[in-house]
DNA sequence: CCGGATATGACAAGGTATTGCTATTTCTAG
DNA sequence: CTAGAAATAGCAATACCTTGTCATATCCGG
């Protein structure tokens, strides 16, 4: 992953090499990401973890319906124990509610409650100037083709991640 | 983070909108590339987080001069703390050597052993597994733009880890 | 020479993320 | 009706990542 080379034949290598300066650059990041990230939503007692979760129950479409737990995994791409503990703190801070899913009883609906969607809004404004300052050299061409680039490599990511241990698990 | 909508003029709401989804791209791609990555090299009973150093110090312009903790972390953008306890497990392993360095005896040189370059080696094949798989819809082209846009990412994110506490610090 | 700065280690705390496994309730197809 | 599957919670373990703080040894400029 971090910048490394080995003595090969010029195509060879630059694919590696790249590959691996590509990674790399991935790895530093997502830990920028999340350090800066954090930073932002700190005066909230937040985390980019967390805003990921709220942003998602914050869609128009999911509204007062919420989303299932299984739901959740599938969009965020986590599992089951880690977004657990996620939910756990946002709801202990009374931003979300989990409520029994009344057309399938094993399930639990999980939704903004008033207060996480005024906080939600709230922090909207620190993610606005995170966004800027980060993406400021950007232009919109730039992010558009970022964003698409990377949606591509999860996809891909995501295919391995079902098949490689001989498991294939469907998504919701 | 997650995919999320405001109800404002089209143009604003875009950038906006686009900047969350490819942050939010940046989330899952990174989390699947740990998952995925760390099943690459679990059979050397290795990480991500460890390739990522062990890339770094086997790299040809290292070699037995090794890398100071403050240097690595200056490369690896990471913090000293965390960076201490990969360090630890990988000299328990016996792929690494902390050394005294001789012209500063405050500081620790960092090094492959030899053990390490051989295992290192060994990775290096399921690495280049993974690299060809998970960017195998991928043109050189491509390849070469995302690793661009994501080093320009990692650049400004790495501008405001400086600057976003008022604190000024300078890499190595 | 010596005060201030620096490099690294150590300790603490909190949060994130994965894997493995168990338990309980509920659903559903045969 | 019932066996098997599914949804979620809970427990455990391991590894990673940040922030804050303290301690010790060493460096270096005035």
């Amino acid at each position: 992953m971090a910048d490394t080379r080995r003595t090969q034949p010029a195509n060879v290598a630059s694919r590696f090499d790249l590959a691996n300066r590509l990674f790399f650059r991935l790895y530093q990041s997502s830990n920028l990401m999340h350090k800066v990230g954090t930073r932002a939503v700190s005066s909230f007692g937040s985390t980019t973890q967390q805003w990921a979760v709220l942003g998602a129950l914050a869609r128009p479409r999911v509204g007062r319906t919420g989303m299932s737990v299984k739901e959740l995994i599938g969009f965020l791409l986590l599992t089951r124990q880690n977004l657990s503990i996620v939910l756990d703190r946002l709801e202990t801070r009374g931003w979300i509610e989990r409520a029994q899913d009344l057309q399938d009883r094993r399930s639990r609906r999980i939704r903004l409650t008033e207060a996480g969607e005024a906080e939600w809004a709230r922090m909207l404004v620190e993610i606005g100037s995170f966004y800027d300052s980060s993406l400021a050299d950007f232009t919109a061409e730039e992010l558009l083709l970022l964003y698409r680039l990377l949606d591509r490599l999860k996809d891909g990511l995501e295919t391995m991640s079902r098949e490689e241990n001989g498991r294939e698990e469907e998504p919701a």
